[in-house]
RNA sequence: GGCGCUGUAGCCAAGUGGCCUAAGGCGGAAGUCUGCAAAACUUCUAUUCGUCGGUUCGACUCCGACCGGCGCCUCCA
C-alpha cells in the first residue's frame, strides 16, 4: 500500500484514489519567462518519478502540468528584450520542453496553456462573483479572502495572524491585503483578453484552478509543487476551488523541499542559480536523477560539484553490469546453466516496500544499489549462469531504476555501437595486443594513454580488452 | 513576531522504542586480477546518532530545556 505525506493534514497516508484504477494528478508547471534552474528541476523530476511510480503499481495515471504563459515577468521580459509577451513565451515553452527531455523528464499527458483558457478562467471568475467570493474595483477582480471560512487551513495560517504580518504593499482598492487578484486590468501596452470586467488578463491563481477543473475534475487526487508553493499558491487555489465548486478540491497535497546551496535555497532572487541546461552540459540526467533520488524529496538538498560528482561515480556501478549485459551472446544459449540462489523477489519486494514509504527513494536506491552488488557477486562466484538470471537482472534494472527513478539507461551501453569510430578502436586494441604479447610495452602504453586523451578508457581483463568512454 | 522543518561517519544521506553493537552512495584502506597501470570486483571503514536532563526493563528513536541551521509569512519549484 502505497502511503504520502499529505501536506493538508500534515500526516503520512494511505493512498487511495477516487477511481480504482485511476490517478489524477496536477503538477504546477513553470511560468515560461527563462530557462528554469535546478531547482525548478527537482520538482519536475520528482513530480515524473511519483507519475512512473503510480504507473508502475499498475494505475493509469492522468498527468496534467500547466504552463503559466501571462504574467508580470513574461511582460517585464519582454519589455526588455523588446518582443512581445507571446514571443518570450513561446520562446521558453520551447527551451522548457527540451531540458525536460534532456532531464528525461516524460511529458504530462497535458500541459495546458493559461492563455489558451481564457474563457474557462472566465466562466470560473463568474462563478466565483455568483457564490460572492469576488468583487470587482475598476475592472480589477478580487477573491475576497475573508469569505472563504476554511482560508489557511494547507499552509496552517490563521487570517489574523498573517493579517497582522502581512508586508505592507497598499492596493487600495483590496478590501483585506491578503485578497488576490483573479483579473487585472490591462494597462497601456500591456496583452489583454476582453472580459465582463473590462480589457485584462488573468491573476497567477485562477489559471491552475481553472484548467484543473476542466482537464481534471472539480475533485482530484494529487496535486504537488514546491514548499514555497503552499503559500500563498496553493492555498488560494483551494480558496478558489472549493468556493466556485462547493467541493473538495484535492485529497492529497504533495510538496517538495529546496535546493539548497551552501546551505541556502536555491532562487532567482538570491542569484544562486544554475539553470538546468547548464548543468545538463557537464552531468548527465542519470547522474542528477540520481542525485536527487539520494534525498528524500521532502528535506532540502544540499547541491554542489562535489555531489554531482559523486552521483555520477555511483552510476558507474549500475553501468559496468549493464556493460557486462550487453556483452553477452545475443541471443543467449538456451538452458545452459545451473540456476544460482537468488532472489529476484525479494529485491523487486524491499523495491517497493521503500517506495510505498512515502516515496522513499533513498531506501529504493539502497535496495538497487544492493542488488548491484549480490548480483556481481553471483557473477563472480557462478561459472556457468543460465540466461534467464541474466534476464532476469535486465529485467530488474528495467522495471526499478530505469522504469521508475530513470537513473540508468539499459539501451546506451558504452560497448555497443557500430560506427567506423568503434572498428578504428578495436583496431588499434588489436594492435596494441599485439605489441604486449611481443612485450613491446613502450607501444602498448603509448596506444593506451593515447586513447587515454581522447577519452577512451582500455580496460584489460582475462577475457580480453574492452573500452568505455568518459561519461558526463 | 507567527507558523513549520531540521541537526546521524571526512562529505551526502536513510532509518527505528529492543531485529540498530545504525542502510546506501562518495571518499579512504586492504585484497583479487594485471607486464605495469587503470578499471572492475570483494572486504573493511560511526560502541555511536547536536548538548543536557526526564520517561521506560530498554531511546539514536518519546518528552522537556538549551545550542545551531533552514524555510514560509512577498513573486518564487
Amino acid at each position: 500500500m502505497l502511503t504520502i505525506y499529505n501536506t493538508l493534514t500534515r500526516k503520512k497516508e494511505d493512498f487511495v484514489p477516487i477511481n480504482p484504477n485511476e490517478v489524477r494528478m496536477y503538477v504546477c508547471g513553470p511560468t515560461v519567462y527563462d530557462y528554469f534552474h535546478i531547482g525548478n528541476a527537482r520538482s519536475f523530476i520528482m513530480s515524473d518519478v511519483l507519475r512512473r511510480y503510480l504507473e508502475y503499481k499498475g494505475f493509469n495515471v492522468k498527468y496534467i502540468m500547466n504552463l503559466t504563459d501571462i504574467d508580470d515577468k513574461i511582460i517585464k521580459k519582454a519589455n526588455e528584450e523588446k518582443i512581445s509577451a507571446k514571443q518570450v513565451a513561446e520562446k521558453y515553452t520551447a527551451a522548457f520542453f527540451e531540458d525536460l527531455e534532456k532531464l528525461k523528464v516524460r511529458r504530462a499527458s497535458i500541459h495546458p496553456k493559461a492563455t489558451e483558457h481564457i474563457h474557462e478562467i472566465i466562466d470560473f471568475i463568474e462563478q466565483l462573483e455568483k457564490n460572492g467570493f469576488a468583487y470587482n474595483v475598476n475592472g480589477n477582480v478580487f477573491y475576497d479572502v475573508a469569505k472563504f471560512n476554511e482560508y489557511g487551513k494547507l499552509s496552517g495560517k490563521k487570517l489574523d495572524e498573517l493579517d497582522a504580518g502581512a508586508r505592507v504593499d497598499v492596493n487600495e482598492e483590496k478590501k483585506n491585503p491578503l485578497d488576490f487578484s483573479l483579473w487585472k486590468k490591462a494597462k497601456e501596452g500591456e496583452p489583454f483578453w476582453d472580459s465582463p470586467w473590462g480589457k485584462g488578463r488573468p491573476g497567477w491563481h485562477i489559471e491552475c484552478s481553472a484548467m484543473s477543473c476542466k482537464h481534471l475534475g472539480e475533485t482530484f487526487d494529487i496535486h504537488a509543487g514546491g514548499n514555497d508553493l503552499i503559500f500563498p499558491h496553493h492555498e488560494n487555489e483551494i480558496a478558489q476551488s472549493e468556493a466556485a465548486n462547493k467541493k473538495k478540491f484535492v485529497n492529497y497535497w504533495i510538496h517538495f523541499g529546496f535546493l539548497n546551496i551552501n546551505n541556502e535555497k536555491m532562487s532567482k532572487s538570491l542569484g544562486n542559480f544554475f539553470t538546468a541546461r547548464d548543468v545538463l552540459k557537464l552531468y548527465s540526467a542519470e547522474s542528477i536523477r540520481l542525485l536527487f533520488s539520494q534525498t528524500h524529496y521532502r528535506g532540502p538538498l544540499e547541491f554542489n560539484d562535489e555531489l554531482l560528482e559523486s552521483a555520477k561515480r555511483g552510476l558507474e556501478k549500475f553501468d559496468n553490469l549493464i556493460d557486462k549485459l550487453s556483452l553477452l551472446p545475443n541471443p543467449l544459449p538456451k538452458g545452459e546453466g545451473i540456476s544460482p540462489n537468488f532472489d529476484f523477489q525479494s529485491y523487486y519486494k524491499n523495491f517497493e516496500a521503500a517506495m510505498d514509504d512515502d516515496l522513499n527513494t533513498p531506501q529504493a536506491v539502497a535496495v538497487l544499489f544492493d542488488f548491484v552488488r549480490d548480483v556481481n557477486k553471483t557473477i563472480a562466484e557462478n561459472e556457468n549462469l543460465p540466461p534467464e538470471f541474466y534476464l532476469n537482472v535486465k529485467e530488474f534494472l528495467s522495471k526499478t531504476a530505469q522504469g521508475v527513478l530513470g537513473i540508468i539507461d539499459l539501451e546506451k551501453s558504452d560497448i555497443q555501437g557500430g560506427s567506423i569510430e568503434k572498428e578504428l578502436i578495436e583496431l588499434l586494441i588489436h594492435l596494441r595486443n599485439d605489441a604486449r604479447k611481443e612485450k613491446n610495452f613502450a607501444l602498448s602504453d603509448k596506444i593506451r594513454d593515447g586513447l587515454n586523451e581522447l577519452g577512451i578508457e582500455l580496460k584489460d581483463s582475462k577475457d580480453g580488452t574492452t573500452y568505455k568512454r568518459a561519461k558526463k
